[in-house]
DNA sequence: TATTTGACAAATC
DNA sequence: TGATTTGCCAAAT
């Protein structure tokens, strides 16, 4: 299974592949979003088929696999940072020493990413 | 098995 | 602008 690549391995590579828990898929899509980019909690639920954002925002608190998985590049869909487990001021410098704008606490959305349909691996 | 818990989001006021 | 309300959903209790 898993090609003998750790699932850590698929995930912080940003693959999806079928029989992934829900977070993992998160993890693995938020690993997707370049250095200087940035997506919403809203983005992630979509390309994961439903409109749940909360959940979205709970598999990132407790992402296991940071700095790896750049989970400071998910904000919300206004831009707010909306939370961080390093703390709010952590994100806004990773963001900004990417290169991302962010005034009083909200980060430009220009460089939003734009997410692949997923496409589950077909297994072996 | 049922309830609670959030790093959400859109609508409404 | 901001505050409140309601719908959302996987995980952890």
């Amino acid at each position: 299974m898993l090609d003998g690549m750790s699932l850590e391995q698929l995930i912080k590579r940003g693959e999806i592949v079928e029989g992934m828990t829900f977070n993992q898929k998160v993890w693995a899509l938020c690993a997707q979003v370049p250095a200087g980019s940035v997506t919403t909690y809203g983005d992630i639920a979509q390309a994961l088929g439903c409109n749940g954002a909360r959940a979205v925002g709970n598999a990132l608190n407790r992402n296991p696999y940071a700095p790896e998985v750049p989970c400071h590049r998910v904000v919300g869909s206004d831009g707010r940072l909306t939370g961080f487990a390093g703390g709010l001021p952590a994100k806004e410098a990773l963001l900004r020493a990417e290169g991302v704008e962010v005034r009083n606490g909200r980060a430009s959305l220009a460089s939003r990413h734009h997410f692949a349909p997923v496409r589950v691996r077909l297994s072996a």
